[in-house]
DNA sequence: TCGGTCACGTA
DNA sequence: CGTACGTGACCGAG
C-alpha cells in the first residue's frame, strides 16, 4: 500500500490540521488528531509534496522558516495555520518565535530571545523533554536540537499540534462580531487567513516583483544620470545636480541634504520658513526659480539615495526580479515590505512590467476603509451608505454637504483629527452616524486609559505595551493622545488588513491551475502576474473571491465591497 | 556606533 | 486636515 493510502486509511483528508516538521536530508515527521508517523527520507521535500496533494491544513512553527524551503523547492501549499502568525492575533506579539507563542498560549511570561550560546543555567531544568518543568520550551529544542533524529522531530510536531489546540480553543472563544453569524466564527476564518498571508509573505519574497531592468534604467540616466562606475563619478553626478540649485542663490553654496543650512540659504533669499518640507515650500514653487529648482532636487535626490542604481543593483536580481523581505501583521495588522516594494514612487511604475507574453491583473478595493468601518461599527445608515458604489454620495446628502466636505469628514473621523475645516461636518457625523462615532470614540477612549483592544477580526492591540506609560503619564498626556489616535485608526486600518488578507487567501486559491502568481500586495491592492491567455480568468476571480469573502466577513452588515480590476502590461498603466 | 530628527515615498 | 509603514542622510552623544 502507497504512502498515501496509508495516510488517508490513518484520517488525513482535505483541511485536517497536520503538524509538519521537516528534519533535512532525514525526513519528515507528522502529527494529527488521529495519528503520527516519521518517514525517513533522504529528501524529505518530495514526501511533502505528496502529502500536500491530500490537502491537509499544515501547522508549523512560522511560515517564514518551515515554508520557505517548500516554496524555494517549488512548491506551493495549499493550506496551512502559522503557529507564529496566530499567536501574533491571539496575544498582539511583537516576535513569533517558538518559545514566545508557546508561553502566551499558556498565559506564562514571554521568554528571553534565544540567541547567542547557550549557557549551564539556560539548561538547568531542562531533562532533555521539549517542555520544561517550568512549562516553557526547552532551549536546546528552540534550538533545533530535534532536527538530526526522527524520534525528536516526531515529538517536536506533538508539541506543535498541541499548541495548535491550545490556540483553536482560544480563537473560538474570541467575541463574533458580525451581524449575521454563521457556525464558523470571524476570528477563526481570520486565523486562517492571517495563516495564509504569512505563507503568501514567503511566496512574494521568492518570486520577486517582475522590472523591466531596460525602461528602468532609461528613467534612472535621465534623472540622476548614468550608472556611475567610480567613487569619483558618484561624487561628480551629485554635485552636478547639486549646482543646478546652487546657481539659483547668490553667495556660498551649502549643504542641500541638511536641512538646517536649506533653511539658512532660504533666508537669505528673503523666504522665512519654520522647517524645509516640500508642501511648505511649494506655494513658493511658481515664482521663486530657487525653490523651483530645489523642489525638483529632492525629487532626484530621491530617487538617488533610495531607489536608485544602488537599490537597483541591491535588490533587483539576474532575473529581474525585484524582491524585499515581508512580514505579514505589523502595527494595527498591515503586511509590511522592505527593499521599497511599499513605497515606490508612481514615476518608477512603468518599470514594474513582466516579460513578453505575461500581464499584470491590478485589483484595488474601492474606498474601503470608510466601508469597513460601517460593517465593523454596526451602524445601520453608514451600512446603507455602503451599498452604493460611490458611499460619499450618500454621506453627502446626509450631511447636506458637498461630496468633497462629506469625504473629509468621514476620513477625519477615522484618523482623529482634531483641528481644520471638517468641524461642522463632524457634528453632523455624529447626528447622523452615532453608532460608528462612538465606535471610533470608544477606541480612542481604550487608547488613552492604555486599554487593550481586539480588532474586529480578533487581533489583540496592545496598547498598555505601547510607547509612554498609561499609569505615569495619565490620560491628558502627549503619549496619551498618541495611542488614542492610533487606537482609532488601528481599529479600522486593522480590520481593513484583516479584510485584504481574506481576500488575498481567497484570490491564491483560485489561482491554483493557473499560470499566474501573486506579486505585490499594498494594503488595499493586488498585483497578479499572470500568462496573457489566463488573464481573463484572473479578472473574475478577483470579483468572486471579493464576493465569496464578503459573504462570511460582513455577513448580514449590507455593506458592499467593490473591486477595481484592470489589466496591463506594466503597473503604471493598470489604472 | 548608536538614537533622534528631518524628510518623503506609498496606502 | 490625520494614521500606518520603510528608507536614508544628517546630527550629536557616547
Amino acid at each position: 500500500m502507497s504512502l498515501i493510502h496509508e495516510l488517508v486509511d490513518e484520517g488525513v483528508a482535505p483541511g485536517v490540521p497536520v503538524a509538519l516538521v521537516v528534519a533535512p536530508g532525514v525526513g519528515i515527521a507528522l502529527s494529527w488528531n488521529s495519528g503520527r508517523r516519521v518517514i525517513a527520507d533522504k529528501d524529505p521535500l518530495r514526501v511533502v509534496a505528496e502529502v500536500d496533494t491530500l490537502g491537509p491544513r499544515w501547522i508549523w512553527w512560522t511560515s517564514r522558516e518551515d515554508a520557505e524551503p517548500l516554496v524555494a523547492s517549488g512548491i506551493r501549499p495549499r493550506a496551512c495555520w502559522d503557529l507564529g502568525a496566530v499567536g501574533r492575533l491571539l496575544h498582539g506579539l511583537s516576535r513569533d518565535d517558538a518559545g514566545a507563542v508557546w508561553a502566551a498560549a499558556f498565559g506564562l511570561e514571554q521568554p528571553p530571545r534565544a540567541e547567542g550560546e547557550l549557557s549551564l543555567l539556560d539548561l538547568a531544568g531542562e531533562a532533555g523533554d521539549a517542555v520544561r518543568e517550568d512549562g516553557h520550551l526547552s532551549r536546546e529544542w528552540l534550538r533545533g536540537g530535534w532536527a538530526d533524529d526522527l524520534d525528536r522531530a516526531q515529538r517536536w510536531a506533538d508539541v506543535a499540534l498541541r499548541l495548535h489546540a491550545v490556540q483553536e480553543e482560544l480563537v473560538r472563544a474570541l467575541p463574533d462580531r458580525r451581524t449575521g453569524r454563521g457556525s464558523t466564527t470571524l476570528p477563526y476564518f481570520i486565523a486562517l487567513s492571517e495563516s495564509m498571508a504569512a505563507l503568501v509573505c514567503v511566496e512574494l519574497a521568492h518570486d520577486g516583483l517582475p522590472v523591466d531592468r531596460a525602461v528602468l534604467e532609461e528613467f534612472l540616466t535621465t534623472t540622476v544620470g548614468p550608472r556611475p562606475r567610480t567613487e569619483v563619478e558618484e561624487v561628480s553626478a551629485r554635485h552636478r545636480r547639486d549646482r543646478e540649485v546652487w546657481r539659483h542663490f547668490p553667495g556660498e553654496p551649502v549643504d542641500l541634504r541638511n536641512p538646517s543650512t536649506v533653511r539658512d540659504l532660504l533666508a537669505r533669499a528673503g523666504i522665512e520658513v519654520p522647517d524645509t518640507r516640500s508642501w511648505r515650500l511649494e506655494p513658493y514653487a511658481a515664482t521663486s526659480p530657487g525653490i523651483s529648482a530645489l523642489l525638483a532636487w529632492r525629487k532626484a535626490e530621491r530617487v538617488a539615495t533610495t531607489y536608485g542604481w544602488a537599490w537597483a543593483e541591491r535588490d533587483i536580481g539576474g532575473d529581474g526580479r525585484l524582491r524585499g523581505t515581508w512580514t505579514a501583521a505589523e502595527g494595527a495588522g498591515r503586511m509590511t515590505a522592505s527593499a521599497g516594494l511599499h513605497n515606490l514612487p508612481s514615476e518608477l511604475r512603468p518599470s514594474v512590467r513582466p516579460l513578453e507574453g505575461r500581464v499584470l491583473v491590478r485589483a484595488d478595493l474601492g474606498q474601503i476603509e470608510p466601508r469597513v468601518l460601517a460593517a465593523v461599527s454596526g451602524d445601520a445608515a453608514l451600512a446603507e451608505a455602503a451599498r452604493e458604489d460611490d458611499m460619499y454620495a450618500p454621506v453627502a446628502r446626509a450631511l447636506s454637504s458637498d461630496r468633497a466636505t462629506a469625504k473629509i469628514a468621514v476620513l477625519a473621523a477615522m484618523y482623529g483629527q482634531t483641528s481644520g475645516a471638517a468641524g461642522a461636518a463632524l457634528r453632523d457625523m455624529d447626528r447622523t452616524y452615532p453608532t460608528a462615532m462612538a465606535f471610533l470614540r470608544a477606541a480612542e477612549e481604550s487608547g488613552r486609559r492604555g486599554a487593550d483592544l481586539r480588532t474586529y477580526g480578533g487581533r489583540l492591540l496592545p496598547l498598555s505595551k505601547l510607547a509612554g506609560s498609561p499609569a505615569a503619564e495619565g490620560p491628558d498626556s502627549d503619549s496619551a493622545h498618541g495611542r488614542g489616535r492610533f487606537a482609532r485608526n488601528a481599529v479600522v486600518q486593522g480590520a481593513a488588513a484583516e479584510l485584504f488578507k481574506a481576500w488575498t487567501a481567497t484570490v491564491r486559491a483560485g489561482l491554483v491551475g493557473l499560470d499566474a502568481r501573486i506579486v505585490m500586495c499594498l494594503h488595499d491592492e493586488l498585483l497578479v502576474e499572470a500568462n496573457e491567455p489566463d488573464s481573463a480568468r484572473v479578472v473574475a476571480l478577483m470579483g468572486t473571491a471579493l464576493e465569496s469573502t464578503a459573504s462570511w466577513w460582513c455577513a448580514g452588515s449590507g455593506v458592499r465591497l467593490v473591486a477595481e480590476v484592470s489589466v496591463a502590461d506594466t503597473w503604471a498603466d493598470a489604472h
